[in-house]
DNA sequence: GGTTGCACCGAACGTTCGATCGAACGGCGC
DNA sequence: GCGCCGTTCGATCGAACGTTCGGTGCAACC
């Protein structure tokens, strides 16, 4: 089914691997067209056949980026059914994809509030499938604690995408062991945080 | 010492707090010196008067919200002892004057790489002290661990500057709250994660 | 009351921006 | 060989950018 690759998705690729970079490394509005032009090799003009604008090409890379991290973590979890597993693949499905493609996770989590309009709701769209899915992680994971639950879900992704301000590959452990030292920290942090069955009501507990 | 706080000083503070409500809207680069001009009601060039640069601008706006933040953090952590009550003033510190201050905030969350030279080098030193304080109470707090004090320092100032993103006033839990639940996942989480006893090899054991 | 210096501004500079236009290229059907 | 169509580019546009310059008002001081 995606044996139909013409030369035009090819180079359309290549655009967007490129412009990724350079947006990562100057951010969307710092980086000109002609940077993109630059490091891909196509004419400043020449560009504009494979997109309309340059709003367009970040909410290219986004969606696109987006749309395979979806679809690969809503593969991995039909592989597992303890909540503690879905949360471990959770975590790794998004660690792997960011340390193995560093420029287009930056900009996925670093100019999220540069696209407007129907480029903006499009891209949001699919950020709202991320939260559902950990919120229904968690709740399985922990379905008892006083912890909110729009709050811990935040706050396992800004473990999770805060990563593209301090990682370095040449320094820091590979994805596994990232992807294992949050998990083992978020799940007992979470698990471990139940309401104390002696600070309940008797009018909560079950007759 | 503060009593001699001329009108100039009033008025270059009245002009960053302004920016930061700029720079926090638009971002760094896609905001203008014209926009900070309007909205701070100083005309474009009588902006000069009180800063050489742009870049300059969002350097003071940075510097002197980090240097408040890690002024009161130092003074806070005297008061307390116990490695679980250094960490929730930390986090609270920074809970609190990014809910009450949330465009500065936003601006030293998401501007971070848009300083360069001598001004990104001051700033980074300055956060540099926040990652070394975290991670000397990170160290008290479970000292036997086998996670990664760099990974899981730089986790916890994920959830916490991850915020920006995602936090609104008016349907979210107030900053003790937001305070309370990282916290309690982050300890738990950390402290919970010693290394097995059972696993250590007889020579690991004291003799 | 002339001089100094701080605070401030309108107008303009040179440069860069995103985007467009018309022309030209090359392979393929006829 | 000719015309077509997908693809590419040089030349260029108007708008916006950060910054600078010459100058103004005005309070303080001698």
């Amino acid at each position: 089914m995606r044996l139909d690759r013409t030369p035009y998705d090819e180079k359309l690729d290549a655009i967007l691997a490129a412009s990724a970079r350079v947006f990562a490394e100057k951010g969307y509005h710092n980086a000109s067209i002609r940077d993109i032009a630059r490091a891909s090799g196509v004419s400043l003009s020449g560009l504009y056949y494979y997109f309309q604008s340059k709003e367009e090409l970040l909410y290219l890379i986004q969606d696109h980026g987006l749309g395979t991290l979806l679809d690969r973590l809503e593969e991995r979890l039909q592989r597992v059914v303890r909540p503690e597993d879905k949360l471990r693949v959770l975590i790794r499905n998004h660690l792997t994809y960011f340390v193995s493609n560093m420029a287009q996770m930056k900009v996925m989590s670093h100019e999220a509030d540069s696209l407007t309009g129907e480029f903006k709701a499009q891209v949001n769209r699919k950020k709202r499938r991320f939260v559902d899915i950990a919120g229904e992680i968690l709740n399985e994971l922990n379905p008892n604690t006083d912890l909110d639950l729009r709050v811990s879900t935040f706050a396992l992704y800004g473990m999770i995408n805060w990563l593209y301000t301090w990682y370095r590959a040449e320094r820091d452990p590979d994805a596994d062991v990232l992807a294992d030292t949050m998990t083992r920290i978020f799940i007992e942090g979470y698990r471990g945080n139940k309401v104390d069955p002696a600070m309940m009501s008797e009018a909560m507990l079950p007759s």
